[in-house]
DNA sequence: GGACCCAATTTCCTATAGGATGTTGTTTGG
DNA sequence: CCAAACAACATCCTATAGGAAATTGGGTCC
């Protein structure tokens, strides 16, 4: 059998080491841009078709989104893409963050080098420029920045550990992105360097509660997104 | 091609529904008892000759382990088992676990259902039958009980993402669990009843205290089996 | 008209084959 | 005697083919 020549992919990029991991990084854009709804079922011969490949690095893929929590997979029936977060679901996910990074933000402020602090201050400061672009771009814009304060505040905390529970539940956030306010960014802004200020002086209890309250806010602000759409709720989901 | 005929499986049990979920498992008992050595290099096609399967679902199952950390994989040089926890991220493992699993103990113990409180005091009392058996089978009876418990506690907490978060901790730590001492299995079995009570009697504080306590106390325990035995360091992890 | 049963189709799941790449052992030159 | 370069090997990585199960649609019976 002729190795197929690489056509020009459309969906994927240049390919990196190993084509499953591109086939990853696709499938995962596919489902956090909601170009496959929450909820739907992946076929996985269709989605090699589309993205010019066979079936096995698909189902690598898949899998390893499986264990990420962005699919779900029912034994004989196929892969679904995981539904929308519920409202209990949502909260859940805030109280966890506020325990999670109060703590990281508190660890930050506690033991951190000169130059950490450094980085925090200036990224939290380069979140000014927020306020240009032009719709989609600007909203990618604007969560892809704050996932990086946050995370970069996760890795100074110097627990591995932490950083990756925290990474994986940003993912889960992010299966609605889509639906976030932009209105806020002037307040996240804020918030944002009131953390930064207190992690610089290397107050952990002021990081820490600085961080709670930043959460509590942003979860506001986030709320109104369970209005804007009717969430289909989901009723396939037989246990 | 024949469907080759379902040979005498003598690693994997009898298949549940998929061949991919029990070759998950399997390798998954593989490196928990160290029978594939941490840090060392896993043959795809040896793996699959064992379990009598094509190499395709070893390969899928490969790709969960390595988002669940139990093995790693190098871009084109293929998987390796993760190493043992080094002496850091031995002690980065228990702060995190002291700080989600004090949050679970404090939540339970807030709103859990009195059903609920009967079945965490009954795992408590049932950890008395430990003390008998024989070595390796007292053993992982003991380490299984233990994973209940704490399991059992943050399922009633009431937050999916936080039994989560711990499930995949815990894998972390069963990665040298075969070198854990037994002697303390009494007063394990004393500070577990200590948080059950606290639960019960709805007491948060005295219940996060009680986990608290009892896993510092359980890294003390643990501490000696890193002069057990000269782990070997890992001088391959070239990053 | 509704519910149940059956059959056709679609889809998933597993096995096999072959090309590309990294790794290792050996040889040769300094 | 050591280091570097080369070649042979092993291994991973991707593509394709075919069997088995579940879902969907239609027909029949009540």
């Amino acid at each position: 059998m002729a190795q197929q020549e690489p056509r020009e992919g459309r969906l994927r990029p240049a390919r990196r080491l190993t084509l499953t991991e591109d086939v990853y990084e696709s499938i995962k854009t596919l489902v956090m841009d909601h170009i496959l709804p929450p909820g739907e079922r992946v076929n996985i011969d269709a989605l090699a078709r589309e993205l010019d490949v066979s079936p096995t690095p698909v189902r690598e893929a898949l899998a390893r989104l499986e264990a990420d929590g962005l699919v779900r997979k029912r034994p004989l029936s196929g892969y679904t893409t995981t539904p929308l977060l519920s409202r209990t679901e949502f909260d859940d996910l805030f109280d966890v963050r506020q325990l999670l990074e109060g703590a990281t933000a508190g660890r930050a402020a506690t033991h951190a080098s000169a130059e950490a602090r450094q980085r925090i201050s200036a990224e939290a400061a380069a979140s000014i420029d927020v306020e240009a672009g032009d719709g989609y771009r600007r909203h990618a814009a604007f969560t892809a920045l704050d996932a990086r304060f946050h995370d970069l505040i996760a890795e100074v905390s110097g627990s591995p550990l932490l950083r990756d529970s925290i990474t994986r539940l940003h993912s889960h956030l992010h299966l609605h992105r889509l639906y976030f306010p932009v209105a806020g960014a002037a307040d996240t802004n804020t918030e944002h360097q009131r953390i930064a200020a207190a992690i610089v002086a290397g107050d952990a209890a002021a990081a820490t509660g600085a961080m709670r309250s930043h959460l509590s806010a942003a979860r506001e602000r986030h709320l109104p997104a369970f209005d804007q759409l009717p969430v289909p709720a989901t009723p396939r989901d037989s246990a």
